[in-house]
DNA sequence: TTCTATATTTGTAATCATTACAAAATTAAA
DNA sequence: TTTAATTTTGTAATGATTACAAATATAGAA
C-alpha cells in the first residue's frame, strides 16, 4: 500500500488512486496483461475506471521505466512490471505468455561499429506443455 | 524471372504476376519493408495493384514459409524474405531496420519441460551509427 | 479455340487497438 | 477558500489490418 505509492513518487509521478491500483496489479500479475485485461480486472473494484486511464497510465509507466512493453505480434501490447533480464514464450495455441529464465545474450561484441544498444527483447513461440499434450486436431 | 516463379510453385502457390513481383521485391529488399512500402514501390510499375493484394500475398507467403514477419512494436508489420537465422536492430530515432549477424542462442536446454519451440525472434533497439553521431537535441 | 469452373485480384466497408481531445473531477498550493 | 495545475473520463478520430463480394484472370475440358 505504502510501498507502491512511494515507488511512483520516486519516479516523479503522482501516486493517484488509479495509478497505484494499476501498478499493484501489474506487480502481482504473472500473465503479462494487456490493457483490456487490466481494465477488466480492476473495473469491479473501481467502477468509474476508464479504459483511457489504463492506456495513459501504462504509457506513463513505460516512459518513467516502471514497466516493459511486450509485443508478440498479435496486435495487442502486453505489460510486464518485472524488469529483470528475462525472456518470453507465447503459446501459439492458447496464447498464454510464460517467463523464460533466459537472459538475452551479450551482444555488445557483435554490434556494428557506432551502434548504441538500449533494449533487447527475446521472444520464443511454440506450444506450451499443456497444449503440446492435447495436440490432437 | 524464372527462378522466382519456380520458388512459388514449389511452395504450391500459383505464380501470378502480382505474387512474383512482390516476391522479387522482398527478395532484393534489405529494408524489411512494410505492406505500405511494398505497395508504394510497386505501384508505378503496376498501377492496378491493390493494397489488399499486398496484404493477401504477404500473409500467403508467411503461411507457406517464404517470409518471416517482424514486429517492432510500432503498429506496423515488416516482412523479411531472408529466413536464415539472424537478428534485427531498429533505430529508435530514424526507424531504420538493420540485420544483425547474431544467431538466436540455443535455448533447448532452458525451456520448461514439455514445451515445444517453433520460432524465436531477437530484437535489439537503440541508435544506429548515423543517429548516434547526430545525437544533438 | 471456346466454355466453364476455380483461383486471384481489386475496391470498399468493417474491425479493433490505440490515440487525440476536451470537459469534468481531483489535487496541491497560495 | 480560491485558484491553477494535474488527472481522469468519455467520446471521437486514427490507422493498420481484415472481411467481403464483385470483377478479372487462369487452367482445363470439350
Ligand atoms: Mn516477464
Ligand atoms: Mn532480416
Ligand atoms: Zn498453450
Ligand atoms: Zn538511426
Amino acid at each position: 500500500m505504502q510501498i507502491h505509492s512511494e515507488i511512483l513518487e520516486n519516479k516523479g509521478i503522482r501516486p493517484s488512486v488509479q495509478r497505484v491500483r494499476i501498478f499493484k496489479f501489474l506487480m502481482k500479475s504473472k500473465e503479462h496483461p494487456t490493457v483490456e485485461m487490466i481494465f477488466n480486472a480492476l473495473l469491479p473494484e473501481m467502477p468509474s475506471l476508464s479504459r483511457t486511464t489504463v492506456y495513459n497510465t501504462v504509457e506513463l509507466f513505460k516512459e518513467v521505466g516502471l514497466v516493459q512493453v511486450l509485443d508478440f505480434g498479435r496486435g495487442v501490447l502486453r505489460y510486464d512490471a518485472d524488469l529483470s533480464p528475462h525472456s518470453h514464450f507465447e503459446c501459439e495455441r492458447c496464447g498464454a505468455v510464460y517467463d523464460l529464465d533466459i537472459k538475452p545474450q551479450d551482444i555488445s561484441k557483435k554490434m556494428p561499429r557506432g551502434f548504441k544498444v538500449h533494449q533487447t527483447y527475446f521472444y520464443v513461440f511454440g506450444l506450451c506443455s499443456h497444449c503440446k499434450k492435447n495436440e490432437k486436431n
